[in-house]
DNA sequence: AGAGTTATCTACATGGATGTCAATAGTATA
DNA sequence: TATACTATTGACATCCATGTAGATAACTCT
């Protein structure tokens, strides 16, 4: 998943003369190779963790050399804001999926929709490798815009679910926080508490029937 | 709050001789010494993130070399595993206290209180550190005392709520990961939402009277 | 007081990650 | 076809964190 097409994995056998009808060398556009290493840090976090995002290894999976990676960023450290920038995108994107963009839902619905979303691991590496690197998400670029599509959002499921703004919010807050919590540290968590599996993974469910009754008393 | 004591800030002028009265060289139990280690180290995860997690600058913020830590540890990656050991076990301990002990409260004190407990910046930012960095939190020794310990806890809390233990179980869950949630991101998510530095600040009380409804009904 | 133990320090060695540079090789344009 | 542009690369330079070794100083015990 980490680099498409034919770039990537060529090892070009060591004697023979590359064929001339191939390039020996691949040439991307500046954004493509922005791309490949970009989703290939993305992967590398979520799989190797801090000691994955180095240049040169991310480099490796992305098919080009860690000095290409720091001729198309600048450095390493503008990358990792790049890729910071870039996660914070799928991150809102997948929340706004989850708030329902057109269909119809209940408040049950969107806790889980919402919760599920967050609890895909990638978001949760995010926020916690952002948070121990000090870097704020969704702060410089594109801020505003964000946030007048959250309250659009906000407004219309408050309509939806006919209850406030002010509760539609913090119910949206409160889910977002949780899953979060939970994808960081819910498998630790739930055994010390006592928390079966089975009532773990149902965690979702159960939130969301208390949403609902939230939803019916205000 | 590093070097409690004589140690950590002394610059011993530069040419005179020192006083004989006082020995030149601080000399500590390895137990006294690692603890100073372990402070300095979570005080500066807390305040400079992971950048100052080094063993040089943690040793001089904990008034010595860091050779001599790594005298202790034996080497840097075990000093943080001692780390998170030692942080996790705060982290517990402070839960324990917000259930309650012997205290008597209601299911929105519970939440304030479990809430307050977890958002302590420290906290988030050691469970932010154990995930990127790949490491398990509560997982060798004393693992099985502290479930003992936590399921003793939900036990009693249960008996006093009035609620059965799997909605005792469930209203841990959702508070602690609310708390470690917001605590982790709750600053760059509030603004997003539209909730309002007020809003968000009340967000433990708004939960509260939703755990209290959460106890009446079951 | 003398000897043994070891916590501590200074100085240096090592490895990995980042950053630099000149040369090469695709691609587009004239 | 020739030329300009630049993405790409290998090789090297640099920096910083970790780890090592020998010497020293502080404390304990006899």
């Amino acid at each position: 998943m980490v680099a498409p097409g034919s770039a990537g994995d060529e090892k070009e056998g060591g004697g023979g003369p590359a064929r001339p009808d191939r390039p020996r060398r691949a040439r991307r556009t500046p954004e493509a190779a922005r791309r490949l290493v970009l989703d290939a840090a993305a992967a590398r976090l979520e799989e190797h963790g801090l000691k994955g995002l180095n240049v040169v290894d991310i480099a490796r999976d992305a098919g080009m050399t860690h000095a290409t990676v720091l001729h198309h960023f600048g450095s390493a450290e503008k990358m990792q804001r790049a890729l910071v920038e870039d996660m914070t995108g799928t991150l809102l994107r997948d929340m706004v999926i989850a708030l329902g963009g057109d269909r119809e839902l209940d408040g049950g619905e969107l806790c889980v929709q919402l919760f599920e979303a967050l609890s895909a691991k990638g978001h949760g590496k995010l926020i916690a490798w952002a948070s121990v690197t000090d870097q704020r998400i969704a702060s410089e670029s594109g801020d505003g815009e964000r946030g007048a599509l959250f309250s659009q959002l906000v407004g219309t499921l408050s309509k939806r679910l006919k209850v406030d703004e002010a509760t539609a919010r913090h119910m949206v807050f409160l889910t977002a926080t949780s899953a979060l919590g939970a994808a960081l540290m819910g498998d630790a968590l739930a055994p010390l508490i006592g928390l079966s599996r089975e009532e773990s993974a149902a965690f979702p469910e159960w939130l969301s029937a208390r949403m609902d009754r939230i939803v019916e008393d205000g």
